[in-house]
DNA sequence: TGTATTTCCTATTAAATTGGTAGGATTAAT
DNA sequence: ATTAATCCTACCAATTTAATAGGAAATACA
């Protein structure tokens, strides 16, 4: 399942990408418009900020904005920020891989097999969808 | 992530389809020859076998056995019945479909789209491999 | 018939994760 | 100064996960 901070998350960065203009876009209008809990979408557009791909202006008039250009910004970058490793089992994560300790040859477990597959595929939706595509009005 | 029982039981059902013969294969043996805590698979197979993919035969030469052959066996479905819906979110799932509280409407929801496109991707691998896939020896 | 062996079933539990909330410090515009 | 925003830390309740415990029911075989 998503979680929720993902989902979140994902539907502050695509309200980001839509708003006209150069103004930073403030959390309590984020919250309002998409019906989510303002504190914590707080927390979450910070690790996104954290992770470079939000910038942020504090104090009156301040709020978030993109760090990049929409049709920059990876999915591939945002899950890994906001919903950790694309892979459903560590042994065979690109990024964060660590070895089952229950499975003595990895190369001949039917589990890695099938999830290279699935980790593979997911990457490939990733890898080419950016913001700029999440952000498109219509679905 | 997936879950530890969705691991042991791919694990399991990968035994059981290499095992010669046609006696039933024991909780016992499988549980020592993966590694998998056995009270804990006991009840991992009970699902599988209430959800028809095993059959089951109680007492001293019991055991588990398929109920189909490997080629049948889809993983579509043995991932539905051990890990769940395979869409990330309700309001994607063709079988387990929910509408968001939060989403006025989903046909504008960036989330929404873009896990359309994880889903299907991942459907594909899960409709075109079955439990001979897995039970192939090397990798 | 009795005993060993296996699945079947229900309940309980410890630890981790999720989805928040609370409260205030810090920074900036006016 | 005052107001309004982000920033930061800590906490908390509910749920889920990964088991464990204990025994009932069925079966093979002596």
């Amino acid at each position: 399942m998503l979680s929720k901070k993902t989902k979140y998350g994902l539907k502050a960065l695509t309200y980001i990408a839509r708003s006209e203009g150069d103004a930073p876009v403030q959390v309590g209008e984020i919250a309002k418009s998409e019906n989510i809990p303002q504190k914590f979408l707080e927390s979450i557009l910070l690790t996104l900020r954290k992770a470079g791909i939000l910038g942020s202006k504090k104090g009156k008039h301040g709020g978030y904005y993109l760090r990049s250009e929409p049709s920059e910004v990876k999915m591939t970058d945002v899950m890994r920020v906001l919903e950790g490793p694309i892979a459903m089992v560590p042994c065979v994560s690109l990024n964060y891989y660590e070895k089952c300790d229950d499975c003595p040859d990895e190369h001949k477990c039917s589990v890695h097999k099938l999830m290279i597959e699935v980790r593979d595929s997911t990457l490939k939706v990733f890898r080419n969808t950016t913001l700029e595509d999440l952000a498109l009005k219509d679905s």
